[in-house]
RNA sequence: CGGGGCGUAGCGCAGCCUGGCAGCGCACCGCGUUUGGGACGCGGGGGUCGGAGGUUCAAAUCCUCUCGCCCCGACCA
């Protein structure tokens, strides 16, 4: 083992550590203006399958993708009070254009709901419009303070889904639907295990009635808010003026959600699934779910062993599965194990002369590190194998985050053990607190309420803060 | 924006205190030997020392200003 180029281990330094996955494991590195990123190849491809996954699921329940303007007129932002509340402290705007000084200042689009209910309104003119599903795959820019390789950066990519209905009863099903999508992602095709529940009025979106999320937990006990989905109800609607004819010949505002999840994900994998090694990704979302990597001594070996890599390589692409074949020359077997064990790659074969002729195939998973996550496979009947390993790596890796997460949950009666459960993950309390209650928790604390989950145990309880009367359990804790 | 740390080859660093030829490891290029858990030998290439100004015979080194990055706070997907 060489001295060099070692990851910081991930108990040591969390931090140092996700930042050294995040460069090492080539998804991305530091554009040249402060807090933004240059997604690589490899992060992309992962953002890519991400997409994959998603639009698919979009699609099948009606939505439709479309391109809308990355400017916005400063005064679309105004109409909807508590929205530009929110997101004046971070916009970027443009105030000159073509070298000369605009009339009216343009705003690099933070998140669309205004340019949304822009078009909307000219859109919309009976009942018979609606309802509007339409999907944006963009980049937004918000100017954070600090900022940090994929979970905050000045510009990010993602989706940002809008629409408009006749009534609330639609927008509300609509606000959960969109929700059980991000769950169903995030825990069958990126293994992160989440909690689905609706946030408190402190960490609501800005101009909307309710937000939902999905809460994840990383492997230092953290939060990460993994996805939202919100009801505006009629507040964007009545700012720009969305209104339709209902069936008696009635003006009606309509009523519209918004949901989005970015290249945050990305992060959430990375943190979620990650160990020493570096990079471990769920073979669902994965770029390369399988590499191959020939080991020879002599010429006759190495072509030999190439042509049977490639074949059997070949083998597996006809089963739908992603290989790559690492015929890299001077680099040692050694160095290539620990390379592609660092991009997560779930599944490695090694295949030498002895391999060969054993008519065999070493195959190490990378959920289990080391000599237990090695096994010998005949090279008949490869394909069918490796798909049912891939799937044992799937399914292993949420069991081993939702049993991490649950491990790291612990129910709160009291300050005392509530500040015990936020040191290393989540507190599970009754609450009936505002968001002054909020605010003092959070600077004594720095916990955050994350969600009240939709999954209660009913009943009542006592709020372990306010020690009044509570009919809900929320989630706090440290968030990213 | 406040507190702390740091900018020297692609990466990681030494040199700075006490001014005097810009170095080391990895990576890279060439040749040869190697290849089942981060190979080795020999030979090479690569730097306006983050930037600007100042002090000095002489500045990576001392002084002033400035830009950027990382960590901790306030803000957030």
């Amino acid at each position: 083992m060489s001295k060099e180029n070692k990851l910081t281990p991930r108990s040591q330094d969390f931090n140092d550590w996700y930042n050294a996955v995040v460069q090492m494991a080539d998804l991305a590195d530091y554009g040249p203006v402060r807090g933004t990123m240059i997604v690589k190849p490899y992060g992309w491809a992962i953002w890519e399958n991400i997409q994959k996954a998603l639009d698919t699921r979009f699609k099948a329940t009606g939505v439709e993708n479309a391109g809308f303007p990355m400017f916005i007129p400063l005064s679309f932002l105004q109409k909807e009070a508590k929205h530009i509340e929110g997101f004046a402290p971070e916009l970027a705007i443009v105030t000159h254009g073509g070298g000369e000084e605009l009339a009216e200042p343009l705003v690099v689009r933070p998140t669309s709901e205004t340019i949304i209910g822009h078009a909307y309104s000219n859109w919309v003119q009976s009942y018979r419009d609606l309802p509007i599903l339409i999907n944006l795959w963009n980049s937004v820019v918000r100017w954070e303070m600090r900022t940090k390789l994929f979970l905050r950066t000045l510009e990010f990519y993602w989706q940002e889904g809008h629409t408009a209905h006749a009534t609330s009863e639609e927008a509300d099903a609509r606000t959960r639907m969109m929700l059980d999508v991000y769950t169903d992602f995030a825990v069958n095709e990126a293994a992160v295990p989440v909690i689905p529940g609706e946030k408190s009025e402190m960490e609501r979106f800005a101009g909307a009635v309710q937000t939902t999320t999905i809460e994840a937990m990383m492997g230092d006990g953290k939060a990460l808010q993994a996805a939202t989905s919100h009801n505006l109800g009629q507040n964007f609607a009545k700012a720009f003026e969305i209104q339709y004819l209902d069936e008696n010949n009635q003006q009606q505002f309509a009523w519209t959600t918004s949901w989005g999840l970015s290249t945050r994900f990305i992060g959430a994998i990375i943190m979620t699934h990650g160990d020493d090694n570096g990079l471990v990704l769920p073979p669902n979302i994965a770029p390369i779910q399988v590499v191959v990597v020939p080991i020879y001594k002599t010429d006759d070996d190495k072509a030999a062993l190439i042509a049977a890599a490639n074949k059997l390589a070949q083998e597996l692409k006809d089963a739908e599965i992603t290989v790559k074949v690492d015929a890299r020359e001077n680099l040692s077997p050694g160095f290539k194990f620990n390379d592609w064990e660092m991009r997560g790659v779930p599944v490695r074969l090694e295949l030498g002369p002895r391999d060969l002729e054993n008519n065999a195939v070493v195959a190490a998973r990378r959920d289990i590190p080391g000599r237990d996550g090695k096994q010998s496979l005949s090279l008949d009947g490869l394909a069918p194998n490796i798909q049912a390993l891939l799937s044992e790596i799937q399914a292993n890796l949420l069991a081993k985050a939702t049993q991490f997460r649950e491990d790291n949950t612990h129910a709160a009666a009291s300050m005392e053990e509530f500040e015990q459960a936020v040191k290393t993950g989540f507190a599970r309390v009754w609450w009936a607190g505002d968001t002054e209650d909020e605010i003092a928790i959070k600077e004594k604390t720095k916990a955050t309420l994350r969600c009240f989950p939709h999954q209660q145990p009913g009943g009542n309880g006592i709020c372990f803060y306010t020690g009044k009367p509570a009919d809900r359990i929320a989630i706090f804790a440290r968030a990213y």
